[in-house]
RNA sequence: GCGUGGGUAGCUCAGCGGUAGAGCAGUUGGCUUUUAACCAAUUGGUCCUGGGUUCGAUCCCCAGCCCACGCACCA
């Protein structure tokens, strides 16, 4: 808050000074219950007229006429417009909406609905209830809030003036419900597994540390709930999921926010390739019910389409090799390191000094075909190197069964092979562990060596899905409270 | 971390080496079916912060803060 010595602005003032006329008048500014018949906006869209209801919203609009009023009473569902009439309702009622009531308060109304006779469905307003006073004025009525900062640090500003915001929010929610009554549909239970660890596993990002004072330990917000899922897996959850947040402490981008939400889920005795199938289905499922199709427009703010993206099955499969090969060559697996890099410089593909081989592989693979494949693609067959959780291909030892898909030009879900021998596991871990110096989690390994069944597994990044879904640019645009620099 | 752009009224924005403007919101008056209501009048500013240059800085220079975009980082 700020400090008190500075004298209040006028505009805060006025409100101030309403709302201690509000009170010396007997009323409560701040309401308390009220039991609404409607919601705004699904009233306006199910509108049927002369019924008794009683609806409640933000002041959102007022049209004031004399001695009619009109104004919008608005929530996350929409709008409503509420119509009065002085000689109807009383002086009292009238003044406490014309010169007391501000844009931005909260409002209960009971009336009967009418069409007016421009065709607007409203409310004829019998009672008036305050439900809260604000002392703020709202952002602009028709731009809304553009600033970003003041979006994504003041987020219900922006949900109160910008449609577009609402709206992604709202498609956000429905998805995530239904990703969860899809899964669970094919048997697929949610669980819970810890986002405090004393080892983060299961992805090679830098954690967040915090530590338990009654334990006397240092702890890590997860990476990834993987090593967990599969301990699952080990007690006979065959079929298991867990949706909710992953914590890597890493650069923010439109692409990263520091907490991103996670699906990840795995199903005993299946394959990448089975897992691949669901995934597809899954993402095909929410097109259809929240794109009205397969086909997906990515509209600028003017309306334009920027980019449609085809979800038309099947989804292209290929090998990360043969992709590759495709932008840099039939010989690129056989040039040295130092062939490799000359041939980046040459594609325009930035490199370091420190990669090594595979790393420059994946440079290439992440600029040149990652970033610009839009309709999905399943990338299969990647080196072993990128993926220490996953089986090994059979006949082909340097590659695992993997998916990574890829859509939107983003890593949308991985889908594994999971490995499930002990010792494979404990050596490759053990391998990893050596080369960026992390612990590797005994319990886990324990867990496996009392036999985890053979599995398929997949991951899916929400956040960027949703972006995929609804056309955002920015994951900010998709996380309600995006992290930001302290202010 | 580096580079580029930005920060002006509550909001959306313009402006510029001579001390700040519009629209909306607000305030006052008018108006009993409007909807970016309308008509008339009007209030409102740490021009992000701190230095410097200058007779004079919101403007030019330096440093800092915050935001965006790109790069780097990133299973």
């Amino acid at each position: 808050m700020q400090g008190q010595e500075h004298s209040e602005s006028e505009l805060l003032q006025i409100r101030r000074d309403k709302l201690n006329t509000m009170v010396a008048r007997g009323i409560d500014p701040f309401g308390g219950r009220f039991d609404t018949t409607h919601q705004p906006g699904a009233l306006r869209r199910d509108f049927q007229p002369d019924l008794e209801v009683k609806v409640a919203g933000r002041v959102t609009a007022r049209r004031t006429m004399g001695k009619a009023v009109f104004f919008d009473l608005s929530d996350i569902t929409g709008r409503i417009q509420c119509y009065v009439n002085k000689k109807e309702i009383g002086d009292e009622a009238f003044e406490l909406l014309t010169e007391l009531v501000d844009i931005g308060d909260w409002l209960g109304v009971s009336g009967k609905t009418f069409v007016t006779k421009t065709g607007e469905p409203s409310v004829h307003t019998e009672t008036l209830q305050v439900m809260s006073k604000a002392l703020r004025p709202l952002p602009d009525k028709w731009h809304g809030v553009t600033d970003r900062e003041i979006k994504y640090r003041q987020r219900y500003l922006d949900l109160i003036s910008n449609e577009r915001s609402r709206d992604t929010f709202v498609q956000r929610s429905l998805m995530v419900a239904e990703i969860r009554r899809f899964l669970q549909d094919r048997g697929f239970l949610e669980v819970e597994t810890p986002m405090m660890q004393d080892v983060p596993g299961g992805a090679a990002a830098t954690p967040f540390e915090t530590f338990f004072k009654a334990l006397n330990m240092a702890m890590y917000l997860r990476i990834a709930p993987e090593l967990f899922l599969k301990r699952l897996l080990v007690g006979g959850f065959t079929k298991i999921f867990e949706l909710n947040r992953n914590f890597r402490n890493e650069g923010l981008s439109r692409r990263h926010n520091p907490e991103f939400t996670m699906l990840e889920a795995y199903w005993a005795f299946s394959d990448f390739e089975q897992m691949a199938d669901l995934v597809e289905s899954m993402v095909c499922h929410l097109a259809e019910k929240f794109c009205g199709g397969l086909l997906i427009e990515h509209k600028d703010d003017e309306g334009n389409v920027t980019r449609t993206i085809n979800l038309q099955r099947p989804w292209r499969r290929a090998p990360y090799k043969e992709l590759i090969k495709g932008v840099a060559g039939e010989g690129w697996f056989e040039l040295s390191l130092e062939d490799k890099k000359a041939k980046c410089a040459e594609l325009g593909v930035e490199v370091s000094a420190g990669m090594v081989d595979y790393e420059v592989s994946q440079q290439v693979f992440e600029k040149l075909i990652e970033e610009k494949s839009f309709d999905p693609l399943f990338v299969t067959h990647v080196p072993a190197e990128l993926v220490p959780l996953a089986k090994q291909n059979k006949a082909d030892g340097s590659v695992v069964d993997v998916y990574e898909l890829v859509i939107n030009g983003q890593e949308i879900s991985p889908g594994y092979s999971e490995l499930n021998d002990p010792i494979v596991q404990r050596e490759r871990l053990e391998h990893q562990a050596g080369e960026e110096t992390q612990k590797v989690d005994e319990e886990f390994l324990l867990a496996l060596e009392y036999g985890m069944p053979s599995a398929g597994g997949i991951g899916i990044g929400i956040d960027r899905l949703v972006m995929m879904l609804t056309g955002a640019e920015s994951i900010r645009d998709v996380v309600l409270f995006p992290q930001l620099k302290k202010r």
